[in-house]
DNA sequence: GTCTATATGCGGATAGAC
DNA sequence: GTCTATCCGCATATAGAC
């Protein structure tokens, strides 16, 4: 059963790198967790760091697909107009979140480890990773420009370093965090809502005019 | 000089913790890059885990200071009325980014590591930082409570979740970010405001009343 | 406080039998 | 495809001389 055992593999090393970190985890542990000979994850995927593309590669490219098929749509509904920010970031945020839904546990796992990649400025991890990010991101960036014209370039990158921040902290921490900070439970369902609500407010407030942001209120509380 | 090996050891270590991580780095790497003797971590720090800790807390204290102090003069400015939703914002996210200018290259790594260990959800890390963070987070999130009466305490509790991630993301990434978004660069110095500025219409943007945020708009895109 | 030498164990990867 | 045995190197930590 081999292809079971690659699935097993990688059903581990996806829930262990989300838990411990790529490379807190080591392949003695984890095939040992799956039930799998030591030496198959070389085997069937060459390498360590192999693994850990298959393991992101398997689920981000659905996600991402996800995405650009929204943006698709909302472009050619505009048409000529600009498209609606909101809806821009809504095709954006909401494939990894409802693909989490649709995998389970795996799902869950599998954001925990997205949230944390997000934030590893490693060169390997950029290769990996970027390769299936860096496209998406530039065609949304686009897609922001055109719907927030108010804002220039460096403002619209900056939002959306925002925005990405958001969302990758949403997915590593989840409903763990809420435990910390202030207020019971609701529904984690209305999370994303909330993200969504929340960049969409920040990404279209307005930039005030003629005043450099920097100088504004530079020191004002220090 | 055992005070000068010390500070080699740390300002080291806070360079490569934030470029490599922490697990990815060796003490042998670390010591021969301060030019101290190998046995040096243990014998001033007792251990690798103990080091991080002395790494964090050497710069984290003042800033988490400062963050309070700040408070501290919001709170008492306002009296018995409520504080400016902005103002509170700014004392919680202007510190690290201050105190990153006054501190110079080491500022600069401190704040990649910053970065790194938010989306750190080990508990050995958890009891390191969070021991430090977790009533500073407290405490503003019942200051943004008052200042937004009109957000339940979940509500409060998720955007603060969406305002550290902007801000532990940013810490990351900094600068080398924005080579991957549109536009070219402005002042960096300029970041912070931007930040402050999303966050504060984030954290501000209104909630739908009557209409439960989850059912509002949810697959409106799908 | 600093150094060398070493204890002790785990890491990824592979050779070669089955 | 799977397994055992092993190569080879690096990890943290410490003992003990200086």
């Amino acid at each position: 059963m081999a292809a079971d055992t690659k699935e097993r593999i990688l059903n581990v090393a996806e829930r262990f790198f989300a838990d411990r970190g790529f490379p807190a985890t080591s392949l003695r542990d984890l095939t040992s967790e799956a039930s799998v000979n030591i030496a198959s994850v070389n085997y069937h995927f060459g390498s360590k760091e192999a693994l850990l593309a298959a393991v992101l590669e398997r689920r981000l490219r659905p996600v991402n697909a996800r995405r650009l098929e929204l943006l698709d749509a909302i472009e050619s509904a505009a048409g000529n107009g600009t498209p609606n920010a909101e809806d821009v970031i809504r095709a954006f945020l909401s494939p990894p979140f409802q693909k989490r839904q649709e995998w389970g546990a795996a799902g869950d796992n599998f954001l925990r480890l997205l949230g944390r990649i997000h934030s590893e400025t490693n060169e390997e991890f950029r290769a990996t990773f970027f390769q299936q990010f860096e496209g998406v991101f530039r065609r949304f960036g686009q897609a922001l420009q055109r719907a927030l014209p108010h804002l220039d370039a460096t403002d619209v990158g900056w939002r959306m370093l925002f925005l990405v921040g958001s969302m990758a902290f949403t997915m590593a921490w989840g409903d763990s965090f809420a435990s910390i900070g202030p207020g019971a439970n609701k529904d984690p369902d209305d999370m994303l809502e909330s993200l969504i609500q929340y960049a969409a407010a920040g990404m279209a407030s307005p930039v005030p005019i003629g005043v450099p942001v920097g100088l504004a209120q530079k020191g004002r509380t220090s």
